[in-house]
RNA sequence: GGGGUUGUAGCUCAGCUUGGUUAGAGUGCAUGCCUGUCACGCAUGAGGUCGCGGGUUCGAGCCCCGUCAGCCCCGCCA
């Protein structure tokens, strides 16, 4: 027998393959034995199609069937025939017709699976022990084929537009700011590194000084940190970069890019998206990424708290702090527990203490810091609120990072609790006007928000030396339902400011020299105006397959520890390649 | 680095509150019966280091201490 393994995708085949010898190959998924006919699903990637085996029709293909077992490949040749009507399963795309084969081939035998493929139980430790298997179920396929598609479409949209694709080096020189770099021993260099790029940004602002003008890469990027569902070491990123454009050029091409990476997915979406500056975002949502799906507004009540006479919160203002507050609808029948769990959850996100005032449906106003407010602060607050029978205000006073963090999270939580998110919205906005500095209370100094590398708003340029808490930089992020899917800016090109840039952060005029001497020289040789943007790729890809996990859209994730479950990766190296590295462990590894 | 949570059959779990006979269920697997199933059905069977180590006890899957591992979160992630 001479079969030519497959000539046909088995979903793909329908009622028009009636009549015709066709040729599959796949994997034997189900095979029910009813003694005197056996039906087999065979899997391929397209999907399912029934074969049957009657002895009375073939006796050896029955006989091949008989000794089938799951998951074994198989490659079957025959003709595609039309199921009795009261047999149809509706349920299938191929679930009206089926093949009586009149060859078949057991091409690979398999041993029993250690799961069962499709089921949503498993844990997932056991999944990507068996990432191989995992990998053949529905829902694993699925998310393949749609980073694929998203993938496939955001390229389509780019090249369209007169992008050049470039790969830039994975190993590099580290780098002083962000998260810590993995480390690559050169074998060449006695005790020189190299480190794996945490993105691609240097060498995409140095392509511009290469005249590319428009640039874009499918990015692996690596941090060595420690991980979370939506955090893995390694990660891919849509890194793009253009030459002569200001802030709107870039966010237009985002947008374009976006509506068709949510094309692919099927998910039509408007541009322009909403824009908020981050001074409006943090006041009203308490956060850098809303998720403007849902109200539940956060509002100021600093100046009636400072002329109150409760000291726990006018200090806060005095010493430059602020009171914010929320008000929750419908939740004034809580009972001590509930708002003892309330507190307890605004301590957890970092407050010192929680304060409310309780709108009783009987129309009875109570609060525990009544004693220290005028009738007319009571009445300022509730008018401030707009507070109706039954709302709940919290407040919370500490410096605004905190209170904003605090009071973000407990809008993101009641949001969630009181059904408040519309999930079938896809709400796309811009975050804008990012300050260019944070202060670092562990480093005691300024630190980047974004990178060393976004121009700083030129209105406030004088605020460079002596007030960097309040520069805005030209820094962009794109937030899709209260996730982050990227960020950019428009990239500082001149040299004197790169060089400010950097002394304002407290870099060394040696550590400059030696970090970034080629890149304050490049620039000295004409460099255009230019800016970019990045999108993670995985989270993208995960928040449209509508899971919470990044490991569901990536072939071969690590697990939370950083480990390769299948390949037992990271693993140790032998006492040659150690010596050829000039390396020397300080202790003897575990085998 | 810190907090929470889980660990019992190949897989998913019950049993632990209140220590006590031979540790169960579903599913998968094996065998047999079954000619239109599609979560096929019925029957029988195999399958266990109760994560590991120590302690308390006449007796520990269960209580205590330690440890390892998985997952989630905080810190961290320009």
């Amino acid at each position: 027998m001479e079969l030519a393994y497959k000539n046909t995708n088995c979903g793909e085949i329908t009622e028009g393959h009636i009549g015709k010898e066709i040729e599959i190959a796949g994997w034997a998924s189900t095979i029910r034995d009813l003694g005197g006919i056996i039906f087999v699903e065979v899997r391929d990637r397209s999907g399912l199609f029934q074969i049957v085996a009657d002895p009375n029709k073939n006796q050896s293909v029955y006989e091949t069937f008989q000794n089938l077992k799951t998951e074994c490949v198989v490659c079957v040749k025959g003709t595609v025939s039309k199921r009795p009507d009261d047999t149809i399963n509706p349920r299938h795309a191929t679930g009206t017709v089926e093949m009586y084969p009149s060859e078949i081939e057991i091409l690979s035998a398999a041993v029993t699976l250690p799961f069962i493929l499709d089921d949503e139980s498993v844990s997932e430790d056991i999944r990507l022990k068996y990432r191989y298997l995992d990998i053949r179920s529905e829902k694993m396929m699925n998310n393949l084929k749609l980073r694929h598609n998203i993938v496939t479409a955001i390229r389509g949209h780019l090249n369209k537009n007169d992008f050049l694709e470039v790969e830039t080096p994975i190993l590099i020189k580290t780098t002083p700011e962000g998260a810590r770099d993995y480390l690559v021993p050169s074998r060449v260099h006695d005790g020189k590194f190299f480190a794996l790029p945490q993105s691609p940004q240097i060498f995409k602002q140095l392509l511009m000084v290469g005249g590319v003008e428009k640039y874009y890469q499918v990015a692996k990027c690596f941090r060595d940190e420690d991980l979370r569902a939506d955090r893995q070491p390694e990660f891919t990123q849509i890194d793009i970069e253009m030459s002569f454009v200001k802030q709107d050029d870039v966010l237009n091409m985002a947008e374009g890019l976006l509506v068709e990476a949510f094309k692919a997915s099927n998910v039509e979406i408007q541009a322009p998206f909403k824009r908020l500056t981050y001074r409006e975002a943090m006041d009203r949502y308490g956060s850098d990424k809303p998720d403007t799906r849902f109200g539940l507004e956060l509002f100021d009540v600093s100046d009636i708290m400072a002329n109150s006479t409760f000291d726990a919160f006018k200090n806060v203002v005095t010493a430059g702090g602020t009171v914010r507050a929320i008000k929750i609808p419908g939740i004034a029948n809580y009972s001590r527990k509930d708002m003892d769990d309330t507190r307890n959850l605004a301590i957890s996100f970092g407050a010192k203490g929680l304060a409310w005032v309780t709108y009783m449906e009987d129309g009875e106003v109570k609060s525990p810091v009544f004693k220290f407010l005028s009738e007319e602060q009571i009445d300022d607050i509730a008018r401030r609120a707009d507070a109706q029978k039954g709302d709940i205000v919290f407040f919370v006073a500490d410096s605004p990072k905190v209170v904003f963090d605090v009071l973000g999270r407990l809008r993101l939580h009641f949001g969630e609790k009181l059904g408040l998110i519309n999930h079938d919205l896809h709400d796309l906005l811009w975050v804008v006007d990012f300050p260019l500095f944070e202060y670092s209370t562990e480093d005691d100094r300024y630190v980047s928000v974004h990178h060393p590398f976004t121009t700083p708003n030129p209105e406030d340029l004088d605020k460079l030396q002596n007030d960097k808490g309040n520069v805005r930089s030209i820094a962009y992020d794109v937030v899709y339902n209260g996730n982050e899917l990227g960020g950019g800016s428009i990239r500082i090109h001149s040299p004197e400011l790169q060089q400010k840039a950097f002394e304002a952060l407290g870099l060394s005029e040696e550590e400059i020299q030696e970090k970034f001497e080629f890149m304050i020289s490049a620039f000295k040789y004409g460099t255009p105006p230019h800016g970019g943007i990045a999108l993670g790729l995985d989270r993208l890809v995960a928040l449209l397959a509508r899971t919470n996990s990044i490991r569901d859209v990536i072939a071969f994730p690590k697990n939370s520890q950083a480990k390769d479950l299948m390949t037992n990766a990271p693993g140790n190296a032998s006492e040659d390649q150690l010596r050829e590295l000039h390396l020397r462990l300080r202790n003897t590894p575990k085998p």
